[in-house]
DNA sequence: ATCTACTATGCGTTATAGCGAATAAATAGC
DNA sequence: GCTATTTATTCGCTATAACGCATAGTAGAT
């Protein structure tokens, strides 16, 4: 599943949806990468200060990566314009 | 075009490669965003600590969006593997 | 070689993320 | 309901991004 991300909120939204999936607890991820549950917690309320360290070190984690694309695009889906 | 980023080095990049393409300085996107041009410099070259907001005001002035993926994908191309 | 434009780096200051530790609040299970 | 787990939030502290300002490279063009 591909999530677009124009904004931290919706960065925090993806990342929180995948750790869902992967049945993780924000502790659990911040062990692995040895950073604190409220950290995460930050990151996954989409505070727009945290650090891109911070935010690839979870994707790593969770197993996600990110794609850089143009903006043009208007999706597969005709549902996304409205 | 599609840039896949796992790293700060790699979404500096790609964000540099854009900016090249459209033919504007890192004084300029700074201009349009309030950022130091020493800032996008900063960001361009990978440093790890940039803040969210400025990865992301800076894809907004460049017209990019950010896609978060799983990990699993092993490329369009056998090239990606070495 | 010089001029111009752009990019990288330095300094002192300010703003804030992340820290440990703790606690409050919310959610899930029973 | 109650209890256990998970997530959000607070405090004081430390580390560092981004700031303004300046300057030192660097690359291109003539």
């Amino acid at each position: 599943m591909e999530q677009m991300a124009r904004t931290s909120i919706q960065l925090g939204a993806a990342i929180r949806r995948r750790r869902r999936i992967l049945k993780l607890s924000q502790q659990e991820v911040g062990d692995r990468i040895r950073l604190r549950q409220a950290t995460i917690s930050a990151l996954e309320n989409g505070m727009p200060g945290t650090r891109m360290r911070t935010l690839l070190d979870v994707m790593t984690a969770l197993g996600l990566e990110i794609v850089v694309r143009e903006r043009s695009m208007i999706g597969k889906d005709i549902e996304e314009i409205f």
